[in-house]
DNA sequence: AATGAAAACCCCTAGCG
DNA sequence: CGCTAGGGGTTTTCATT
């Protein structure tokens, strides 16, 4: 749970080139931060072993997957003892690609992505059988705008109390 | 717009090894979906080209980058000649993270990430200032269960009409 | 923590079935 | 559409600073 104290703009630099075009090539990004090829590769392992970098991966168009729906899904427990029980359900389905706790009204929110509508009606069914599970607000996407953008910028630490 | 009739097999696993791994090397994708790597190398080449693949990317881990707070704003428009320039406005913010424009009593859903919940303050006052914006409501998240998952499976093409 | 060099490996194209 | 083959580039390691 550490900050991002240790990373500097160099290391920046390589994750922003790299979140662009993981596949670049180490020489290139080394020659676009000004550094050796093996100073880049070394400092690409450090950033894997300590999570920096969680993995290379792979933005795939849902829709040439055939996924052409998506919605979120509010969910809410009941105060049963099978509320701790919710989450590792949901994290079996693959429909549901992100899930997050949240503050409010609902307990989660659920983003989910199925071939159509009418997939959805039966993964709410699938959901609304958990135990724990007391309600679902769903709400359709009709399109969507952006997203898993490539990284452009990184907060800069917080200045100590500039402003009281 | 079309759909997943041209990915066979060998593709869906070239997909799911990339995106677990992105800078494997093709020889190992290859030796693991039974083909030569020249052959990997082709399929991926079209799946660029086709749009299937989007881009290599690279999972960051946001806490590591100092991203620690995560909401999901619910943004309303109002009725004026604005609405359709409030889209472009949220995507020169690099906060946004994601931007679905949604059926419902909302017309947008943002999923924003800053450094700590006073700096979503600073984002909601600059989302409110934007011609046509007529409301928000946020969701704080509390814990990020999981999110940005390898794929793992994909929509077989829809059966057609087995049970009515 | 970065560099340059060396060795192993991989990418990518070409030619062919 | 896939395979083999080969040159050229890249990755990865290591001694050095």
């Amino acid at each position: 749970m550490q900050a991002n104290i240790q990373l500097d703009d160099i290391d920046i630099g390589i994750l922003t080139a790299l979140s662009a075009d993981s596949r670049r090539s180490y020489a290139d990004v080394a020659s676009e931060v000004g550094l050796s090829t093996a100073a880049v590769h070394e400092r690409v392992r450090k950033m894997v072993e300590r999570g920096v970098i969680e993995r290379f991966s792979l933005r795939i168009d849902p829709q040439r997957l055939g996924l052409h729906f998506t919605a979120f899904v509010a969910i809410r427990n009941d105060g049963g003892i099978h509320c701790r029980d919710v989450a590792p359900r949901l994290r079996e389905m693959p429909e549901v690609l992100e899930l997050h706790s949240v503050a409010g009204e609902y307990d989660f929110i659920a983003k989910i992505r199925t071939t159509h509508a009418r997939a959805l009606e039966d993964v709410l069914y699938q959901i609304k059988a958990i135990p724990g599970v007391a309600r679902t607000t769903s709400t359709v996407v009709l399109n969507t705008e952006f997203e898993d953008r490539p990284l452009r910028w990184w907060p800069r630490p917080p200045t100590p109390c500039a402003g009281g």
